[in-house]
DNA sequence: CTCTTAATATCCCATTTTGGTATATTTAAA
DNA sequence: TTTAAATATACCAAAATGGGATATTAAGAG
């Protein structure tokens, strides 16, 4: 998923995401690095605090102003 | 998510659908009834199954005709 | 260049979650 | 009311997860 690319986007590192979003650093580093899956809830999570889609965290489409 | 009124809508068993994806019945009811999560790759099949929208999968949308 | 520190990735492992078989329950048609 | 299809649930071995600790990498300052 497009998660590292966006986050890296809005300057704030994995830690701040973290804590913003009451997970842990490594976790979102296995996420971006693909070593683990994100479940349902999680990537709610992320969007809603990305305010982008769930289809383009996912990279099914390449509009980020997609509606949501 | 909205998986159930979908496949419902297109009139398929869940063991249908199981099969389709090569999974087993009971993951797909466990989805729908919302005993389990379904992961990034499993939400992945089912909107592409039924050509469908992750936000629209996921209620995150109303419009079911939104672009993917 | 070094040093220092922030940022990110990886290890280990107890705990949680999952998938699959079997089975129970519900639904629907006859 | 039977019969069968559809869906939900129980149990459990196996797989995935989260979190602390730590290693590795990146980036600035001096």
């Amino acid at each position: 998923m497009r998660l590292k690319e966006i986050r890296k986007s809005r300057g704030i590192s994995q830690l701040k995401l973290a804590m913003d979003l009451n997970m842990n650093q490594n976790s979102i580093s296995r996420y971006e690095c693909g070593e683990r899956e994100a479940d349902y809830s999680t990537l709610i999570k992320f969007a809603d605090y990305f305010n982008v889609s769930l289809d383009y965290l996912l990279e099914r489409t390449d509009n980020p102003d997609m509606m949501k």
